[in-house]
DNA sequence: AACTGGCACTCGCGGCGTACGAGTGCCAGA
DNA sequence: TCTGGCACTCGTACGCCGCGAGTGCCAGTT
């Protein structure tokens, strides 16, 4: 048994062409559209052994064979070469990019290019703030007894809140307060900003510590605790793409996962720098058991600040998805690195 | 002819009756359910009339009723009650829009609510920059050529942009352009900035005009021409629901005109005052001729900063969703006024 | 031992004809 | 002006059947 090269060329012959064509496929067409220099019947009895072993299925006993999650993964991790993108792609992705003002900007159209270029549900994950450092801090008085605070990081975020300061804080003390959490908190990782945050109220005086503690509060709240992670979302159209056959007729649970950030975030969130493939069934969410997610990290120089990926049908070009991925990736952390 | 009103509670009981169930409504069931006091052929004939007037039509020869674009008109404009909201709604709203710490999370918390509260699509408007005032301007120096400008807005939004400056420029001068541009511009509206940021340039003096000049042009880029309005998008899933039976069998052009934020601001951007209901045909975006749109206006007070609304089937309870969306949109004012 | 051609078998799909029944329009009578 | 009755329409569900793609198996060839 096990599986020879021929039966590995016949698995990948049947995903490309049910990729293709979305339709079941058979032995007698195998051998039409591929060289594989077999008959049929050679060919129905690897498909035999391939079905044994779970890499294909038949729908119906007169139909012809359809990969399994185990097939499609097999062909990701051994049968298939990533494809070079096209130079078509390469400046679609270049002018896209290009002449974004700001990180809203850039996400904005990070997530929809590659909606476009893959023709799936896209996901970029907004730098992550536990992967980014404070570059400066602001304090904008708004009245006597509240001002702004604006956290700005090293990757282009701006996280603001209004604060409610007890008591009234003349101009001097409100740039005192600012040069003293600057000076401890500027540079630092945002994930070492917890003792250094508590530490703050003690290097004050006690004119200003009611505020500072204030503050202080606040702070933890914005970096750490609150909707720390943001998520932008296009190309939901592409789901009804192919007639709503994938989905096993309703894409409703895979459109209420997507709205799900908390969902989205532990699918292309925070990655590693490596290229994820989630198919089917390794999906932990049983909503999405009929897709898979192709899924990336990106960000300046090495660094990853952040992930990204789409979401489409298991039966999807992962060869071309990957590259795209991949690709728009390393462009993003390009355009990221120039700031 | 003309329509009496016998004839007007046959068309609102066809058009309740059909909301409810999704089904053509014929005379004898119509007779079952509401107390018409008169029979099916009486009903009938009234039905006739109201085919011809082209309130209702018939789907094939042997169905019931439905509804045209032009009856949920006139259900809508004249046959109908707003309902008054259920104890358990109100409670909801404000246990959901409670806890909202930044503008941010007001629009997020929002747009869930009315997507979860009607069961259709919800969209939220940010508070329109165009209503808005300058509360403050920020000058953060990043590094010794460049910085970021921050615009914070009585309404809350933040927009923020980082600007090159030609040549360096010392902190004094960076605390003498934020003087000047927040003595011009604090407190105006953001429509009236454009001659104001113009005359910024002339007021400094020779060695900060370089500086100023640039700063004024990525005001103007920031504050008018660029994404000036922002949008919150939730409940797609909704769409999907009644198994697809609305939308012609494709809900495809529908989420494709959702994720383009032209058509949304459109749909439902800077409304006036009061509530607006546009019915299938009666929109202009082909894509939508089969949804149907209740938009009104919020903001703090009496005034008006943005829009918020829904989007459905025509077939939608619409007293329903109406009260609703009002609803919301009153406490989302009360909310900003707040602040 | 591996491959091939042939053959009988399975079974989903599409087309067709029929029975059913909800719903209608019309008309004569109250 | 309303009502009951009646003939008519027509969309849907159902059952039947033939087609054909595709299979598994086997005997024969290389």
């Amino acid at each position: 048994m096990g599986l020879d090269d021929r039966k590995l060329d016949v698995l990948r012959a049947i995903i490309e062409d049910y990729v293709s064509t979305q339709e079941p496929v058979g032995s007698k067409s195998l051998v039409e559209r591929h060289s594989l220099g077999v008959s049929p019947a050679t060919v129905r009895n690897d498909m035999a052994v391939l079905e044994e072993e779970g890499y294909i299925r038949q729908p119906h006993t007169s139909a012809g064979r359809v990969p399994t999650d185990a097939g499609y993964r097999l062909f990701v991790d051994r049968l298939s070469k990533i494809k070079p993108l096209s130079p078509a792609e390469r400046r679609a992705i270049e002018r896209f990019l290009l002449g974004a003002v700001d990180l809203d900007d850039v996400v904005h159209r990070t997530v929809r290019l590659l909606a476009q270029l893959t023709r799936q549900v896209a996901v970029v994950q907004y730098p992550s703030l536990s992967r980014s450092k404070v570059r400066h801090l602001e304090l904008v008085p708004l009245s006597t007894t509240r001002m702004m605070l604006v956290v700005i990081t090293d990757t282009g975020r701006v996280e603001q809140r209004q604060v409610d300061i007890p008591g009234t804080l003349p101009a001097d003390d409100v740039l005192e307060l600012r040069r003293i959490i600057n000076a401890k908190l500027g540079g630092q990782p945002l994930t070492q900003t917890p003792p250094l945050v508590q530490s703050l109220v003690e290097e004050v005086s006690d004119d200003l510590r009611p505020a500072m503690t204030t503050l202080a509060t606040v702070l933890l709240e914005t970096l750490v605790e609150r909707h720390e992670e943001r998520i932008a979302l296009a190309g939901t159209a592409n789901l009804t793409r192919g007639g709503m056959l994938d989905f096993a007729g309703s894409i409703r649970p895979v459109l209420e996962a997507l709205e799900e950030e908390v969902i989205l975030l532990k699918l292309i969130g925070e990655q590693s720098g490596s290229t994820r493939v989630s198919i089917g069934d390794e999906n932990e969410y049983a909503d999405l058991r009929a897709t898979s997610i192709v899924s990336t990290g990106y960000g300046p120089g090495g660094q990853i600040v952040g992930g990204l990926g789409v979401l489409g049908p298991t039966r999807m070009d992962y060869p071309g998805t990957i590259a795209t991925v991949r690709a728009v990736a390393r462009y993003v952390g390009d355009l990221l690195a120039q700031n």
